[in-house]
DNA sequence: CTTACTGCAAATAGTTTGCAAGAAG
DNA sequence: CTTCTTGCAAACTATTTGCAGTAAG
């Protein structure tokens, strides 16, 4: 048992050894994970844990504002914990990384469609697909 | 058997009754249909036809660049013909109707990222959620 | 004690695939 | 004739759910 965390004080959900393993999991990782991927991980250091306890887990944390859920490619769902300064993804179609954008346009767009058209507008967010600098480099090659 | 249409001409496809039914579908709907909207309009002009046909169908017109591939919300993915002007899509999250908006700024990101990055952008969607005038009307009366 | 949380297994949703019969060219 | 396309059923992937036991508060 360990001490309460960020999750605890919201919405007397309890605390779980579980949820604090997978959050932390999340927090620590340096990209995005899917949720098979955190229970790769989980499963390392908590062997018991169960893949419903991570979706289960996922939506609590998404429910809460901690994470942030996005869909780049296929139909697998990827996670990171909410940025403190919104940015925006960019998809390498060859290599299938992702890598991270800030965009000041954006958030005028935001406000430019509530202003114009009534919208009461929550998000947005801007997706380029392409190819990185090392991808067009190796496909040249062949 | 009909005269031969946009598809045949392209990559020696064959034209099938099938195909030229789900493309016309697919042109004539007004906004965006997932994958067993078509099969069911499909379904009442060919009772026949089959769900696969229906995704690889789809999957052809996406090749062949006919029709373009969104997936808004849930998992369900959404189809449109290509339109003939870029546009973006607003997703409202009271009644799930999808409006579209016309993006300048998307462009002009697309040729910074190339530019500052290095990248090769191919496409740059904006995607915007939040709550159309109607549903905002329709949530504060509770 | 009470009731939220968990692991398990089974269910579901959406999509894909193997195969033999059928049709386009 | 040749081979692409189809319908059917079965397989698959990602995710969700029912349930009875477990543990947090």
């Amino acid at each position: 048992m360990k001490a309460p965390s960020d999750i605890d004080r919201k919405l007397s959900r309890r605390s779980t050894e579980q949820r604090q393993l997978l959050l932390e999991i999340i927090q620590q990782a340096e990209g995005h994970l899917d949720a098979d991927e955190i229970y790769q991980q989980a499963h390392q250091k908590s062997p018991s844990i169960s893949l419903s306890t991570v979706y289960r887990s996922l939506q609590l944390f998404k429910e809460l504002g901690l994470i942030e859920e996005h869909q780049f490619n296929g139909t697998r769902r990827c996670y990171e914990t909410t940025p403190r300064s919104k940015h925006h993804h960019l998809v390498c179609l060859g290599c299938g990384r992702i890598f991270e954008f800030k965009c000041s346009s954006a958030e005028r767009l935001k406000s430019r469609i509530s202003r114009e058209d009534g919208f009461k507008v929550t998000d947005a967010e801007v997706r380029l697909v392409g190819y990185c600098p090392e991808c067009q480099q190796r496909l040249s090659q062949i």
